[in-house]
DNA sequence: GGTTCGATCCTCT
DNA sequence: GAGGATCGAACCT
């Protein structure tokens, strides 16, 4: 515990309310003494048991148990053979619900990011799940950390904020497969950041 | 024990 | 715009 943990009550609330708060927070790892951080510039909700994009719909797995606990965990599983997504669970135990976070804006320890890519572009470092996670070394190992007292990774209300009519809605990316759940509206990002995973 | 396929990214065309 | 990389979870037999 280092008490600039956002705490797990800011998590336990509505899926897609805590989505749209936490754009503007820093996502802060810490790899040894060198400490990796961004703003959140883009994210998705994967809720319920009745959402066909998220893993939960098929129920309750050893590897989706984590989405049925408590909020404030992270959920971080390899897609694709390659690359590692990072989520954060919500609403109250019981309720499967997650975050997936799918940009940042590079803030602290940009050359960490720069070598962890292999790429000195700035745009390139984070503008991705897959990437972001490659940038930050967040891997499997860190999957079920508590967000809200771990000190290798968590999140931190800095005081930026982003108001509300810079927050783009749209759809989910890579989820065609979900039939109606995939129209759903739960993609959030902010309108001005150059740092997206699509324009 | 075998098959399928993905909440992606990069390279080449 | 298309295709390959690469592996574990989930779902068969």
């Amino acid at each position: 515990m280092n008490g600039r943990n956002l705490p797990r009550s800011f998590f336990a609330r509505d899926t897609h309310i805590v989505a749209r708060a936490l754009l503007g927070k820093k996502l802060v790892r810490h790899i040894g003494r060198t400490v990796v951080g961004g703003r959140i510039t883009e994210v998705e909700s994967y809720a319920g048991v009745d959402d066909l994009a998220s893993h939960a719909a098929r129920g309750r797995t050893a590897r989706t148990e984590i989405m049925f606990g408590p909020a404030g965990y992270a959920y971080i599983y390899l897609v694709y053979g390659i690359h590692y997504c990072f989520n954060i669970t919500t609403e109250e135990k019981e309720f499967p619900a997650a975050i997936l976070v799918r940009a940042l804006e590079p803030v602290d320890g940009i050359v960490y990011m720069q070598r962890a890519r292999g790429t000195n572009t700035l745009h390139a470092l984070t503008t991705g799940p897959g990437k972001l996670t490659q940038a930050l070394s967040i891997t499997s190992a860190l999957n079920q950390e508590d967000l809200a007292h771990s000190r290798r990774i968590y999140i931190v209300d800095d005081g930026y904020v982003i108001a509300p009519r810079d927050i783009v809605t749209t759809t989910r990316i890579g989820v065609g497969y979900a039939g109606k759940s995939a129209t759903r509206p739960w993609r959030y990002y902010v309108k001005a950041s150059p740092y997206i995973s699509k324009p």
